[in-house]
DNA sequence: GCAAAAGTTTAGCATTGGCTAAACCTATTG
DNA sequence: CAATAGGTTTAGCCAATGCTAAACTTTTGC
């Protein structure tokens, strides 16, 4: 008989971790994109998509059409060969972000990660860490300046 | 198999920690996939994929496929209709994959986070930690033991 | 031992996120 | 002010990861 997608309450907890890995990949890079827009803007006046790309070592091509995508989903606006700006979800966004990162490398580095790979790692773990681990390493923070 | 990254030569260094985390990606759905399967033999005896696919949360199709590129990549063996093996190299990545969730997760845990948040956390955490934030982990562990 | 139930795989589709090459604007400059 | 250089977008390809429905195999119950 077709078999439905199973999806009994039992072992429904254990998957909860990994749909949440799924779920939060899918919202990764649209922050990252977000995130990086804000900094040029703020670095340089203006977010060019070349930048995007440069920074994010992909292709033009691979940004245009991301953008485009970011567009749709009101994060961005943009008109063609124009600069980008962000909507103010967007910037909601990118701040949400850069708070995220700011807390996770501080707190590698007080855990006596080197810059370098405290900079590399907050990239990669700001993207899944709850709000609660979130807290905990501010606490962490507070406690160590003490 | 991940597309060829081109290196841009000298453009940036900024955009490592991004190229970093796209490799990180790839590698991690096979991580969870022969985790996931050390585990189910470990409990059970054998590891079906049906059990795989009701721990993550994904359709038995879909775990058919990603079992034909594990196949590929030299992760797992099988045969149509019966249960999983895992071929040395897997049993290494699931070795190395259950080392760093441990100490990801009994870090997260002596942070004073919630059982179930650093359960949740480490599985998000664990493809994206270099190792020497885990030994800085491990370190900050043994100190508080201390 | 065979028919139905249960479990597994195949087929076919969609989306995301990459790429290169070619077409297309914009801007510089002679 | 027109030609061209250079940045940007479009077109079209590929691989990964997800899905449902249908086909197929194995197991079970009588």
């Amino acid at each position: 008989m077709p078999q439905r997608t199973k999806k009994p309450g039992a072992s429904k907890i254990r998957s909860a971790a990994f749909q949440r890995i799924r779920a939060d990949h899918s919202s990764e890079l649209a922050e990252d994109y977000v995130e990086l827009i804000a900094d040029l803007i703020d670095e340089k006046g203006e977010a060019r998509g070349s930048d995007v790309a440069m920074r994010l070592g992909v292709a033009n091509a691979t940004v245009v059409k991301t953008l485009k995508r970011l567009q749709d989903a009101g994060l961005v606006t943009q008109e063609p060969y124009r600069s980008i700006f962000l909507t103010g979800e967007g910037w909601k966004m990118a701040e949400d972000g850069r708070r995220k990162h700011k807390i996770v490398e501080a707190f590698l580095l007080a855990l006596g990660v080197s810059e370098e790979t405290a900079r590399i790692d907050a990239e990669g773990i700001e993207h899944h860490v709850s709000e609660e681990t979130l807290r905990a390493m501010a606490r962490f923070l507070a406690r160590k300046v003490m």
